[in-house]
Order: structure tokens, then C-alpha cells, then sequence
DNA sequence: GTACAACTTCAAGTCAGCTTTAAGTCAAGC
DNA sequence: GCTTGACTTAAAGCTGACTTGAAGTTGTAC
């Protein structure tokens, strides 16, 4: 015991074991012990991967459980560590909310007040009644490039 | 008049021209009018940029969008077409709005209850108290692969 | 001795929705 | 004739979180 499988760990977790590779390459979990080239495990590789899962489970990103780990001081509490990042977080799920309820007053409205027989009449209303008008995406559907 | 540049109709709908081309090659605008290899357009390429904004403002993928367009019979009314779509949408809406609900209790949850000093310990905490627990993941931060 | 499964590394592929780059074309102004 | 700027195309790049593929190594079972 102790000594488990790149396989054995992620058939414990639900994950892949290209996944667990990918979680060292990038610094989540320590580079692991090897025996003759392969990766061994001990119990304390759950722990790790506990906190990464659950971290996904809450929506955090890689980069964010990074600063989970790494992003504080090392006095800092984990408890702390875990409430600063949620806090953020919270607050990104608000806006997303907002931005949702935003999009279903729309749907809803286009659902009761289209009337249009085809696209281009649509289209032709739209346009007018939209003139001038800055179209503000309410909901994040493509990432942010450079402008 | 009615011979515009790609760029006069990319600034007056508020996108880049590489957009506009983009839309073209996949088949969303159809293929402009070229005089000496430039693309001219008349007005009522606005009418069909003005859907596609829509759409977008939205949430609709640029797929959906293609539906829209292509999707349905000949004769399917526009608003019918629009309907359909919609409702479908406020249904992964509503499927994302309970994902974001779970997740907010599970933050406050952590916010809470964490009074851990080592990330350890928590991690030791979450894997006890995960067991055999199927980690669901509510928010679908990442695209699925094939398994 | 050899087949086989399970591992290794590194590089490239996936998804969406574009943007960026490279290399070339064209009309207008000097 | 030459420069400039706006255009053209095709191909590659970007993001995040991995997966997949290729080519090589290892330990075990027969």
C-alpha cells in the first residue's frame, strides 16, 4: 500500500489519469515519486486532488485553485484562503445571474411580441428599432481578446 | 450609396471586419458582392447583421443562429422559428440557473463551515467526507470530450 | 524469449468565436 | 512611377482544461 498506480489514483476519483498528468505539468499537484520512470502515489494525493475537485465542483478555475494554493502568504489560513476566493466568486455568479435574467426578459419578450412572417422583416425591425443603439452582450458566451 | 465597404458596415454595426468575414465563411452572411475583389454591400446586410446581433444579445451560438437561418422548413414563420429557439434556450437557461444556485450554497456552505488552518486538514476533511461520492460538477465550465 | 498491458514524454488536437499574421492586390494621390 | 491605405485570402493563433497520438520503456505472464 502506499504505493498506487497513476491508474489506481484516478479510477478512485473519477478522473483520467491524462488529467492527473496534466495537474502536475501545471503545478497543482507536486511532481510525484517515481519508481523506474512511473508515477507512485501515497494516501496524501487524495487530499490534494479532494481540494481540486471540490474547488472545480464550486467553479474555480485552475488558475484560481493555483492561487488557493499558492497565493497566500503562508500564515494564511485556509479557511481565510477559501473565503477570499469565494467571496469572488460570489460575486461573478451574481453578475452571471443578472446577466441570465437579463437574456430570459429578452427571450420572453421576442417569444410574445415577434410577429414576423419572415426573417427579413424581422430583421428590418431590429434594425430600425435598434439604431444608434450599442448592442451590450449581457451574457459572457466568448472570452475577452485583445482590442 | 448601396455600395458600402466591409469596414464602413463593420463600424456602423459595431464589429470588426474580420467578424463580418468570418460570418461570411461559415456560411451566416452570404457571400458579398465583389467589385475588383472587394466585398460591396447594399442595406440589407444590416437586416441580416441585425438578427445575428440579436441573436447573440441572446445567448444563441453562432450555430443556433445557423438554425435559425436554415433550420426549418421554407415556409416556418419567422416568429415560429424564433419561438422554438427560445424556448429551448430558456431551458438551458433555466438548467444553468440551477447550477449557479447549488453552487452559490455550496460557497456559502464552505464560507461557513471552513475553519481549517492547513489546506490539509481540509483536504483530509472533504476526502472523509466524499467517499465514494460521485463528484458532480453543477456548472459546465469546461466542454465535454468523448469518454 | 516474447507478447502484452501499462506506463512514460512531448507535441498536437479539441471546442467556439473570432483575431492576427503573412503575403499579395488595387485605386488614389503625389 | 511610387507610396499609402484599405482591402484580399489562407492559415495560424488565442482561451481553458484537458485528451489524443506517436514513439519509446518496463514488468509480468506465458
Amino acid at each position: 500500500m502506499s504505493q498506487l498506480s497513476i491508474s489506481q489514483v484516478a479510477h478512485q476519483v473519477g478522473l483520467r489519469a491524462s488529467a492527473i498528468r496534466y495537474y502536475e505539468q501545471i503545478g497543482l499537484l507536486p511532481a510525484a515519486l517515481r519508481v523506474t520512470g512511473r508515477r507512485r502515489y501515497d494516501a496524501s494525493v487524495f487530499h490534494r486532488l479532494a481540494i481540486i475537485q471540490r474547488a472545480r465542483q464550486l467553479s474555480f478555475t485552475l488558475d484560481e485553485i493555483r492561487q488557493l494554493f499558492f497565493g497566500f502568504g503562508n500564515a494564511t489560513r485556509a479557511s481565510e484562503r477559501w473565503r477570499k476566493l469565494s467571496r469572488r466568486k460570489l460575486a461573478e455568479l451574481d453578475d452571471l445571474t443578472g446577466g441570465i435574467k437579463t437574456v430570459r426578459r429578452l427571450l420572453k419578450k421576442m417569444m410574445r411580441n415577434c410577429g414576423c412572417q419572415t426573417l427579413d422583416q424581422c430583421g428590418k425591425r431590429i434594425f430600425r428599432s435598434g439604431q444608434g443603439e450599442v448592442i451590450l452582450r449581457a451574457l459572457p458566451a466568448n472570452r475577452r481578446h485583445r482590442v
